[in-house]
RNA sequence: GCACCCGUAGCUCAGCUGGAUAGAGCGUUGCCCUCCGAAGGCAAAGGCCGGACGUUCGAAUCGUCUCGGGUGCGCCA
């Protein structure tokens, strides 16, 4: 259960029936929330506030009236008005032994909700080129996408987890000049990478391979004839790499689509300009030369464009190049026009934050090809800037140029590699700090929670061998006497629980999964906090044979403050050790 | 020149879509280990939320302007 969705669902009742002629968007405007200051109560509710313009009456005044309302509820222990019109609730015990009752009872469904109707909802989010292994880089969207998908299939969505892979461009034919190179290395020249093309390692096993199949057979033909032949294998090969970089961070995706099937005479991208063109959304035109930076090459010319400015764009753009063949854009028009047709109005991606100036067009053509009936949010990762000792890492030795995904999990894993980056709003800049992520101290947010959860499993170690007497089965778990749990130390546990719920709605409505982390880090220290004062006062430890009743109700906790833990790293794609080593 | 993101404690960052006296970690200072794991806990000090106007019962949050920092800017992908 909700405490907080129950308590707004039983005001906006309330207000209904003190005020019948207020309309229903302003009672939902309505909310209930934790007070920011815990001594103005369990419950905090500005319904009087909203409402008191519109009805042209004192917001105290209706304030008063609620509270009435609620006077004689046995769940609410005080009610009271404060400040402009606050409604101040403290609950009663029982309500919060009934939450952490809920808690063991709903097990690892605590927490989700069908908020998403089972409405589909595509997120695209990776789609790094094929020409090489991931990098740092494309990490932190990797990771924010798996993320906010698991995190919108939990509100009950229906999620799609797409990678676009840009295999029609000029950088796959670059890609397979560099395979080829590696292929006559790999029969015996002596080959040097020449500036241009892609200087990586990882091409020497598609040269190996290429050489197993053709042997020298490649070596004489035109490029026009064995480009085509090593591009697939390259690709093949690339994707193979990327996929495996992905798996070993713990990210899959249901859907690869191909840019590539969107390109031919009868294409979805020809077809989708002659749909625009249809609608008049198309037309020749040209362009203000860009400012700031001088672009020697510029040259004016009259161009085929898309109406981008009528839907919010700043300028309108280009769809096809100066030698004939379409833009990226126009591309990816008819890829999101794709998706559309496949049933998505709700589209995410997870771009760079070298495509914030993409933005716009994206939002133009989505809105474009469905018609103002589908929407995309565009989720922009800003940069992660790797530091060591407090140096920025600039250099791999490893891979040459640029710092692989796999690096970095090799050297951290892959939790704390998806926690650290998850422990962020992704519109804000970050230092990724190896050492830290090592750490074992409590300014490592990763080990501090997942100490947590360590320690809920050494607690029930602890407690079947020292209060033998007890059955921890989930029965007599289940059956404990919560009522019991009456300290401030167990309600402000239990209150911390109640919390899950409202965080994940939150959360997926924002597409923000970074609240999880920070939840989890909260619920962590309360936990950790609790325990600790037991070392102080024997009444409030977890385990003590001196009372077994109290310590069957405390495990309950335990056991509940695991559940949501897991719950909530489960989420995040971070894993949940019964103990660290 | 334009667009987007960020300016909140000494440092790194939250701030629940406009709410009450702005929070956390680190750092600083002072306490706490015969005790379920001290890889920890408790407490104190520390703020004009970059600045200025505006919107309203109410602004860190919304709007306009402005000052810093970052990212980008026809046919690349």
């Amino acid at each position: 259960m909700d405490i907080f969705a129950e308590f707004a669902a039983r005001v906006a009742a309330a207000l209904k029936s003190l005020h019948p002629d207020v309309a229903d968007e302003l009672v939902a405007r309505a909310v209930v929330e934790p007070p920011r200051d815990a001594g103005h109560g369990d419950l905090s509710s500005n319904a009087a506030m909203v409402v008191a313009k519109p009805l042209g009456r004192n917001p105290r005044e209706i304030a008063a009236a609620l509270a009435a309302h609620f006077a004689d509820d046995p769940d609410v222990e005080s009610v009271e008005v404060a400040g402009p019109g606050f409604l101040n609730f403290r609950l009663a015990e029982p309500v919060w032994h009934r939450v952490l009752k809920s808690i063991d009872l709903s097990g690892a469904e605590y927490g989700k909700t069908d908020l998403g109707r089972g409405e589909k909802v595509n997120v695209e989010f990776v789609s790094a080129n094929p020409t090489g292994p991931m990098h740092v880089g494309h990490t932190r969207g990797a990771v924010f996408g798996d993320a906010l998908a698991s995190l919108l299939a939990y509100v009950g969505y229906d999620v799609t987890r797409e990678y676009y892979i840009n295999d029609a461009g000029g950088q796959v034919d670059v890609l397979a000049r560099s395979a080829f190179l590696r292929y006559r290395e790999a029969l015996g020249e002596s080959i040097e990478i020449p500036k241009g093309l892609y200087p990586g390692d990882y091409l020497k096993p598609v040269g190996e391979q290429l050489a197993n199949a053709f042997g020298r057979g490649l070596l004489d033909k035109p490029e026009a004839e064995w480009l085509p032949v090593v591009r697939e294998y390259a690709l093949d090969a690339m994707m193979a790499l990327i996929r495996t970089d992905l798996a070993n961070l713990g990210v899959e995706h249901d859907v690869f689509f191909s840019e590539r099937t969107l390109h031919g005479a009868d294409g979805d991208v020809a077809r989708t300009l002659a749909w625009l063109r249809a609608e008049g959304l198309v037309y020749q035109g040209r362009l203000d030369p860009p400012k700031g930076q001088v672009d020697e090459d510029y040259e004016d010319r009259e161009q085929t464009l898309f109406r981008a400015t009528e839907f919010g764009d700043d300028t309108d753009r280009a769809l096809v190049k100066s030698d004939g063949s379409y833009t990226y854009f126009a591309a990816d028009i008819a890829y999101h026009r794709n998706k559309y047709l496949r049933g998505f109005k709700r589209m995410i991606n997870v771009l760079g934050a070298d495509h914030s100036g993409y933005v716009k067009r994206l939002k133009a053509a989505v809105k474009a090809v469905s018609g103002g009936e589908a929407e995309i949010d565009v989720k922009i990762m800003q940069l992660v800037r790797l530091m060591r000792n407090g140096e920025p890492v600039t250099m791999s030795k490893r891979s040459g140029d640029f710092i692989r995904l796999s690096d970095l999990v090799d050297e951290v894993g892959a939790d704390a590699t998806r926690f650290m980056l998850l422990y962020r709003r992704n519109e804000q800049a970050m230092d990724f700090d190896f050492a830290l992520v090592k750490q074992h101290t409590r300014d490592n947010p990763v080990f501090y929670v997942q100490y947590a959860h360590a320690r809920t499993c050494s607690i029930f170690r602890t407690a079947e061998v020292e209060l033998p007497a007890l059955e921890l089965s989930a029965e007599e778990l289940g059956a404990a006497p919560l009522e019991l749990l009456v300290t401030p130390s167990d309600l402000e546990l239990i209150k911390a629980l109640a919390q899950w719920p409202r965080t994940v709605t939150a959360a997926a409505l924002a597409n923000e999964p970074h609240r999880i982390a920070f939840y989890l880090y909260d619920l962590a220290g309360t936990f950790h906090a609790f325990w600790a004062r037991g070392r102080d006062d024997r009444a409030l430890r977890f385990v003590n044979p001196e009372d077994l009743k109290l310590s069957l109700a405390r495990l309950a906790l335990v056991g509940s403050t695991r559940q949501v833990l897991v719950n909530g790293l489960t989420v995040l794609g971070v894993s949940a050790p019964d103990e660290l080593s």
